[in-house]
DNA sequence: TGTCTTGTATCAACCCCTTGACACAAATAG
DNA sequence: CTATTTGTGTCAAGGGGTTGATACAAGACA
């Protein structure tokens, strides 16, 4: 399951534990990488793996399918909803949004275009 | 005072406003942007400017000395700390953590190295 | 000196997030 | 059908963040 592997905590963040699990699921989703009809990890499976309790995952799940992205059966499971719901956030888009939030954080610190496409060149080389 | 043109809350953001204040000061300081001797907003002026209670606002201060990037006196306002404080993070460094960060959510949605450098070619095109 | 500014401290009140436990409903698997 | 799995609902408890008001302490300023 590509959730299990991909949802990572940040324990230090502010951002709290059920937004963090809705968020990079969304974007998963959004992007692509959980095909539609993917299972997700059971509410109490994911909660062990991130050592949560599991109406802290449940809210997150229940928060996804709000917005149309999974669909739950009690007993058959969360999975990632058939209709690419109306999210226009293709894959590209997604990932526009990180860069043009990248260049909002870079630019507050007074950066130059060519400072921000070379730290993350290098940043490429040394990752 | 640049603090006051950079500081900008994102209410929808789930990082609770005193965090957002403290984190983006203490990366203007560790940046660079804010020199040292630079003085900040007041507590309140700043509070008044984002729409937060005084004390909101005294807390990220309080946190901002606690890490050595400032310097508060009662009566004579809150300054950048003239001893670059223990960090090590100067802003080539904090623009490679943005960059990094980056590269971490980019690659969670299976972006090619190719793809996170043209995502932000095209930003800076359009931005 | 006296006045203004600024940071600090405290308070009660409110809301949100999390936990841990338990029970329940509905679908699945045998 | 039965047992298991899974999502949901509830609950009390505790912790944090925010507000708004008030009061105080100490430097700046005239």
């Amino acid at each position: 399951m590509t959730a299990e592997r991909s949802v990572r905590l940040d324990p230090r963040s502010a951002v709290p534990p059920f937004e963090q699990v809705r968020g990079q699921i969304a974007e998963l989703i959004a992007a692509g990488v959980l095909p539609a009809g993917d299972r997700l990890p059971s509410v109490r499976q994911l909660a062990g793996d991130l050592d949560l309790a599991a109406g802290t995952v449940a809210r997150a799940y229940q928060e996804l399918e709000a917005a149309g992205l999974v669909v739950t059966r009690r007993g058959g499971g969360t999975r990632v909803a058939t209709t690419p719901p109306v999210t226009p956030a293709a894959r590209g888009q997604v990932l526009a949004e990180y860069a043009a939030a990248y260049l909002t954080a870079g630019r507050r610190l007074a950066a130059t275009d060519e400072e921000l496409l070379a730290a993350v060149q290098a940043a490429l080389r040394s990752g």
